[in-house]
DNA sequence: GATGAATGAGAGTTCATTCAT
DNA sequence: GATGAATGAACTCTCATTCAT
């Protein structure tokens, strides 16, 4: 019904202040999801007025998705993962542990609006932002794991897709049900040194688990 | 404890009355979370008057604690892990993994219920009620783990809380981030035959991890 | 995306509230229109909470369509013109210039919203809604004519709707120009006793017209 | 009066930008009144900044204010009703409704811009004005009105005031209702061949009845 | 106990107008 | 003089909760 474009500034003074919308608006959707974030609450934060939010953003959900996308760019940022060669394949799967482990210790707001977006149905993503997620990050490692499968690394019978949602799953829980586990397990996952105990274990067992010339 | 028999009949409507209105109520909180939820709903959908629902639960707030210890409540009902005995430790990893992966097939809110509350911090459930979870549910497990571990089936440097954070971490995940994980690896995760393979395949590298003649 | 269900209240206090907010309404939204009526005017003018307005009409625009055809309905309630027979053929000029200005006269946000409802592209009725205004109140007249037409009252080459047309906008402009042909023209149209003599000065002038003996 | 040569292409640029935001506000106002119309959507249609709408004309107000007078203006521009002489009696009232009709189809927003006036309360135009407008276009009218009811072309019982007004209103609802209208009477109003037909008729109703010499 | 009516405190969004460069 | 950035007040609409019958 309505055109909004959205603005991109174009002096100094604007960008810094979009800035600071965008910096607030990120850590209350992170804490609070789309439907429970205020932008009253974002506008005082980043002490704007309430109408700069719209000038720059549009509406509130496309200022959700512009937060969301930049999220996952930000976690993607980490260029580990895309720089490994055929010979970082024997230590490939703790490599990727270490770098996931890293990734949410960095940005403690992706497992948060991964969340969200789950539980909202996932529909701020179109299936292009995918797509170019997954030509970037997902395809190079697994090139390098029909490799290892190919030289006898790896297990031929487990799939990539399995391999790799595995290893997203430990790393991700571990933060995500953080609160949850700790109470149930009376355990003290905030520390960083429980952290890294618990990373060694996931990686004793997966390693173990994925040697090809270890299987029954 | 009852003074007159004709009460019976109006305590039985009411107490229907109130478990109408609390199934609504955990569908509403588990596809929207607290926050998401409307009171409206709930009432409109249990064709009840919205009083009511404060007659009976109080406020939004107190209900959505109800439900969520119900729902934790029922996804522990499942009595599989509770029964098992020494004779099944061998198996014991593979029994976990699918009766995970059951709960969670059966109890759909489950996982939603444990992502709102993580991302809200955790705050509904008191200490004693992990402690009592903790309690039926962990204990035996930890205690079969030890004897696992003595018995040399189970790696003596993977601690148990480990072991199940992973199990736990890869059967939640399946389902937490179907849609993300979907999307990203171009898979159709909400397939039954899909799910089953991904069983089959993590049950293979997480008991061939665990395998204590195995370790490097 | 909402479903709004209008109310219709089952108390008789909440019969009187409707009421008094769809009387307070129906003034704002004639005297402002859709556009400039506000709702917070019209519920601090009921003496009510503004939610109410949103249980009993939707939203604004159901709202403001409701008054619409309540006051079109009002002001065809006037039942004069529907009784007319054969007989009063040869007067029905006058009684018609007379009926359309009672009607004007005693409702006077009819114009008004006739002149909203133009000014906005007229969105506001439904076909359906002007088939059965015409019906009710066109049809009638336009037998009546056509028989006067037959019995040589009525000028063959004058269609009824221009003839009515005339009627219409003599009546009409007389009270929604008023302002500015006071102004123009220097007169004191809000006077009774003004518009009693231009009254009978247009009767003169279309019953002179419109006789067929009389033609050129 | 100017001071140096070149400061006029400057104040020519001024007078072009100052023209263009009239234009696209006088359709603005015309098509939205007052309360509807908004300065973003001027500012951006004429493409120059807010900012100068109001350098050039101070608020909204004064800015619809200068729109309605020259709306009006541009209607009055037509110079045929002030050249007529008393040898145009006879088919006066023909040339009037030919005008008047002429001057609506010509400017398509003068009815609008009176239709808001009026709904409006009319105070947007001071005394004066009035004043000005009825000297140059009224009174002339009115003398040659004079003559013909002397010469016994006009019904000398009917005012000057009462024809004019009814001429108005003949063309002014034509264009002003023509959308209820349509709808009302199942006719196609916007379409010229109706109007040219309509026009004809209206006129041999109006010229009979004000024949001074065919009076009842 | 049960129903419909009412409330108050916000929520997202818009807009005329002014400021700063 | 011209542009983009910012503001404050309002506007429509919503929702958890309470009142009255």
């Amino acid at each position: 019904m309505r055109k909004t474009v959205t603005i991109e500034p174009k002096q100094k003074r604007s960008q810094r202040t979009r800035e600071r919308i965008f910096r607030v608006a990120a850590r209350e959707f992170a804490a609070k999801g789309l439907a429970g974030a205020r932008i009253d609450e974002i506008a005082a934060r980043a002490r704007i007025n309430k109408e700069r939010i719209y000038a720059y953003f549009g509406s509130k959900e496309e200022m959700y998705r512009d937060v969301l996308v930049a999220c996952y760019a930000k976690a993607a940022s980490n260029q580990r993962l895309q720089t490994l060669t055929s010979a970082d394949i024997p230590h490939m799967t703790g490599i990727i542990i270490d770098t996931f482990f890293e990734i949410h210790r960095r940005n403690p707001e992706f497992w948060r609006m991964l969340a969200w977006e789950n539980l909202d149905g996932g529909k701020s993503l179109r299936a292009r932002d995918w797509e170019s997620i997954r030509g970037a990050y997902i395809r190079p490692l697994e090139a390098l794991y029909g490799e290892g499968q190919t030289n006898g690394v790896f297990r031929p019978e487990v799939d990539f897709n399995t391999y790799v949602m595995l290893l997203f799953a430990a790393t991700y829980f571990y933060y995500s049900n953080r609160i949850t586990m700790s109470r149930l397990l009376n355990l003290k996952l905030q520390r960083e040194e429980v952290r890294r105990q618990v990373e060694a274990q996931f990686l004793a067992i997966l390693d173990g688990g994925m040697a090809a010339s270890r299987q029954r």
